[in-house]
DNA sequence: GAAAAATAGTTTAGGCTTAAAGTAATTTCA
DNA sequence: TGAAATTACTTTAAGCCTAAACTATTTTTC
């Protein structure tokens, strides 16, 4: 109905900036979920595979790799942006597996720190090395500077997604 | 390796072209991660909140809304790229709030077809204008050009993967 | 046409995830 | 200082999701 209006008003911009119709933000969104539902399907299944370790446990170690001296539950699921019970359960079936510690922080006692332990690191870092691989070979066919402008694009992308959630 | 040829004819390129190394890929990888759970988060909290259904309730439903004929539980589960087993479990709980319907299918008696009921198309109609409507405002700093131009690189990257995928 | 293979869907066990409510400790501030 | 608010984390209930094993039916193949 709108589509109509503009079309008499704008014959240049035909139905692709008609307004009311977002046709493109649509499509870009449904791509995008498209897209990484494939590389995450394939990455779950290669990780289980290979490794017998779910995406969510590679996730939280990778994370704890980049902190030496650990972080608390709270700075992970802030990180991994899921709940802090989430985080909870994952931490213990971790723990349950030996690759990562807890331990009491030292002035704060609500507070734990979780890092890796000497086996986690190795089995991460074994992990790791195969899954850069993995995304080198998906990503095979974009340029680097393909990479690098489809990274641009997605963070100004991420930019605007943050200003209407902040807004609303 | 492919790569460290090119990196020694190319002095230029430096460590940008870095073999082994797959840093603008990796980072690419983690930025769509990050969008898309932040776009994901916010429609599911939304949808929550408005209207009490879950994404994939809705993607369901959005799904049959293309196909008045209705569709088999196994074209459902591929074209929303989930599992068989999935899928019963969604149709169960869509079929007891009654906005949708099965029936057998004709000649196939392994083969049930789904559809939309009267009550599922309006709510899905409501649901939908204010979902386009979110996507259209998170999208917002980008500009129609933007959107057609990160749709089409995701659908290079898309093509990448699946080409990876198929040929493992 | 009957055995074998493939297909459509269901069930099961287990992990992931969330929101909401709960516990314990710390911080704020009157 | 001590009550109120906040913070860090855990627990719970319910839904989502998967792989693997299963049932029923159809198709293929010999």
């Amino acid at each position: 109905m709108e589509l109509e209006q503009s079309a008499a008003l704008d014959a240049e911009s035909k139905i692709a900036d008609a307004p009311g119709d977002h046709k493109a933000e649509l499509r870009l969104w449904l791509r995008l979920l498209a897209t990484n539902s494939l590389i995450e399907t394939e990455i779950r299944r290669r990780l289980r595979e290979r490794f017998d370790v779910t995406l969510p446990r590679f996730d939280l170690m990778a994370q704890l790799e980049r902190k030496p001296h650990g972080m608390t539950l709270g700075e992970l699921s802030q990180r991994m942006m899921v709940t802090n019970g989430n985080v909870t359960g994952l931490v213990d079936r971790l723990l349950a597996e030996e690759v990562i510690s807890r331990k009491q922080h030292k002035s704060d006692r609500r507070s734990h720190i979780v890092s890796l332990t000497e086996k986690g690191r190795r089995q991460f870092a074994r992990m790791a090395k195969e899954h850069k691989d993995w995304i080198a070979a998906m990503f095979g066919e974009l340029t680097q500077s393909e990479c690098v402008a489809l990274t641009k694009m997605l963070g100004k992308l991420k930019t605007s997604v943050r200003i209407a959630v902040t807004q609303s």
